[in-house]
DNA sequence: CAATCCATTGAACGCTTGTTCAATTCAAGG
DNA sequence: CCTTGAATTGAACAAGCGTTCAATGGATTG
């Protein structure tokens, strides 16, 4: 079972991955032992280093791995035009993605002080190019001056949070379905980068 | 040295509080032994004992007394006036506040899930006691007509997350100071929430 | 000075950790 | 049917974990 690894190939057998990402997800990387993945995966601890090198690199390949498919995805379906029409295609996307993926996004923003600085810097270096795919949106409207933005990185970080944010508190079983809250959020988004308002009080 | 527990008392002693902040926010909870904070006390292991009944009971003792303090201390500056002062008084309260302590705010995000089930709730209520200060501005700025929230309680969420992000980026060192991220944060906020603003392309 | 008291030590407890590896099992290929 | 080779086991390893506690120490009180 040897597995080629190409350079945006998963090591990690992905039984193993669909255990650890739970895991981790649910108690934190340091707080789940080898022992509860593999009893996970129903299988002796031992078996799990077939698939991988060590503890560490586990949950490197899941960061790793989600980060280039969040890359991936958004390059495959970014969306052009002016920027509002591209603000609005990446406030969707990302709403969306990270409803999807609750347990990835968890484990990417919770865990990085748990990489390895080799590990941490790898990840570190593909969240900034994400970000600095809204940046450019950002900078770009504001060139044009379709968009009001004081600060364009701290914009930048303002509006990843907040939307990163849905997935603490979002449940299937609520009130509000994923398009709706993807609805929201772009109103939201939208409103806080916009120009028409430089009338306000105070 | 035994201590009174009054209600709102921190039952650890000081120095052990701020070796456990230090070493749970940089590494996380689960990954930090009692051996580790006693030695940046500069004690035994055992010594610790003498102040906190056990590990978990110093972590959730962290978290509460972060989260009672940031409750009083919004309750001791509380901006009273229209919802646009009351906004902007949250909005700048709780950025310096995050500013002012990074340690207690990672670990009252990142933490949570290494709490009990009672001092989850516990925590979780405290935190939901705040949020909710946010909540009845917007609500009672929606009402008046001044706001234009698509639903109050994403609204809430969304401008917290967004706010408490600051964090997690900002740096004395860096380009822009506190009070300048101070205003951007606010200049966003507003911006969020704002009425003038039916007249939007798309 | 003697008595009291409590903070602290340092060793010990039973258990779990990540990881290794000889031995075994088991399926596929000739 | 036998051989080959890899997947898996299960035991073992040293290290570290949270926690306990008799013994020690050093100051405070009478």
């Amino acid at each position: 079972m040897a597995r080629k690894t190409g350079s945006h190939a998963e090591i990690t057998g992905p039984r193993i991955r669909a255990a650890a990402l739970r895991l981790f997800a649910r108690h934190g990387y340091a707080a789940v032992s080898m022992r509860q993945i593999a009893s996970e995966v129903g299988v002796q601890a031992g078996a799990l280093y077939t698939y991988t090198p060590d503890k560490q690199a586990l949950l490197f390949d899941l960061m790793r791995v989600h980060m280039e498919n969040l890359l991936e995805s958004w390059a495959a379906e970014a969306v052009f035009g002016d920027p509002w029409e591209r603000l609005e295609g990446f406030t969707r996307f990302h709403v969306r993605y990270h409803l999807d993926r609750p347990d990835e996004v968890f484990i990417s923003y919770m865990e990085l002080r748990n990489l390895d600085t080799d590990n941490f810097r790898a990840v570190e270096a593909l969240r900034r190019r994400y970000e600095m795919q809204l940046q450019d949106i950002l900078a770009d409207g504001a060139k044009v001056g379709c968009f009001t933005v004081p600060d364009t990185k701290v914009a930048t970080m303002g509006i990843i949070a907040m939307l990163t944010g849905v997935s603490t508190w979002f449940r299937d079983t609520g009130r509000l379905s994923r398009s709706d809250v993807e609805g929201i959020y772009w109103d939201m988004t939208r409103r806080s980068v916009s120009s028409r308002f430089t009338d306000l009080p105070a």
